[in-house]
DNA sequence: TGTACATCAGTGAACGCGCGTTCACTGATGTAC
DNA sequence: TGTACATCAGTGAACGCGCGTTCACTGATGTAC
């Protein structure tokens, strides 16, 4: 056995994750596998080592979205968090904050890559269904069990946040990208608040 | 003059409605000029008589989704229109309503292409921009002109409304769908009663 | 410990295909007479 | 009214390029002895 099973495993870990940030930044069809390759430091030939196709490793990095955004890692922290409704206020400040719209590498998927998935597989589709629960639950969890307009607020304030973000992002007007975002930040505290 | 101008502007317009119809169901990159020469019924080789380029008219397609959408439609008939409140709901409730989300070919390049536009050039941009902007402000124009939040307030309902949209757009969860909208619709509502 | 070997991760040239764009042309049409 | 003509919208073959994928290969590595 020349070579780890490990070590094949971790090339693999790099491919991904270069794919991730590199879809992410411009798209699934705009990026090359020649690219992928290099930004992972590797050469064109090698991909299908790992991968079948094209189309298997973007659900990988779909998938791999759940782990490494800083909204996810914000959340994994959730053992040493303060209670759940500062956290949703962190989180959402976060999530519309400046120095996340600035990075696109960054952006969470359900802002970068909609009209991407929307196209796509079942897989691609079911990875983001599966992070706007998450993100769903996670604002649910800032209002009491028995709260019978919970859910809804939640919804809200995932629409509110990655409506804005959405527009914030596609927009080339600096004012509208600011407003935007600082209007759902207003509304989603709102929202938090007086629930 | 051989052909009148009026007959290379009717081209010219069913040359922009296939792409509209093409670029909305599956994207700037994904379709091709040929497809769409062969679905305004003419060939290939004509295009350039008409666009500089395949970017040239994306930004024109997305233009022409101001003229020729139900959304849109329903602003035209503003002089028999009912008042600007109960038009904000009556376009509220057509923008985020089953069949509209249903007809993919009809959807808002708002909720359609927002990854596909954010990695386009300059032009769609803008015209991504302007729509944003023409959107918002009809809604603005459900207010009082001396009301402060009234800019706030329209930017959260088109924030809302195209939130909703392009989770649910896609998401595959059919309860999801449903209830981001409804939620949306309900506090877009709240936001132009009790301004 | 040192060496020969088998494995297979990684290389890079090559292939085939589709796409945006160009170009020489064709033929339908409005105009001048 | 009829005809010859100039224009240019529309045609379709061709070009060049980039991309996904394939393939014969190389050489680094763990293992057996």
């Amino acid at each position: 056995m020349p070579y780890t099973a490990e070590h094949k495993a971790r090339t693999r870990a790099r491919i991904i994750e270069a794919a991730r940030v590199l879809f992410n930044r411009r798209g699934f069809e705009q990026v090359s596998i020649d690219e992928i390759m290099q930004h992972a430091g590797l050469t064109r030939g090698g991909f299908y080592n790992h991968f079948a196709s094209k189309d298997e490793l973007y659900a990988e990095a779909i998938r791999s979205f759940t782990s490494c955004n800083p909204f996810a890692r914000r959340l994994a922290d959730a053992p040493t968090a303060p209670p759940p409704r500062q956290l949703a206020r962190q989180l959402i400040e976060l999530y519309l904050s400046d120095e996340i719209l600035a990075d696109i590498d960054q952006h969470c998927p359900l802002v970068a890559l909609p009209s991407d998935v929307a196209r796509a597989g079942l897989e691609p589709r079911a990875a983001y269904t599966n992070l706007v629960e998450n993100m769903t639950c996670v604002f649910r969890g800032a209002f009491a069990d028995d709260d019978g307009d919970a859910d809804r607020r939640a919804l809200l304030i995932v629409s509110l946040c990655v409506g804005g973000m959405v527009i914030a992002r596609t927009t080339d007007d600096p004012r509208l990208r600011a407003s935007l975002r600082s209007a759902a930040r207003a509304q989603a505290f709102a929202l938090l608040s007086d629930g």
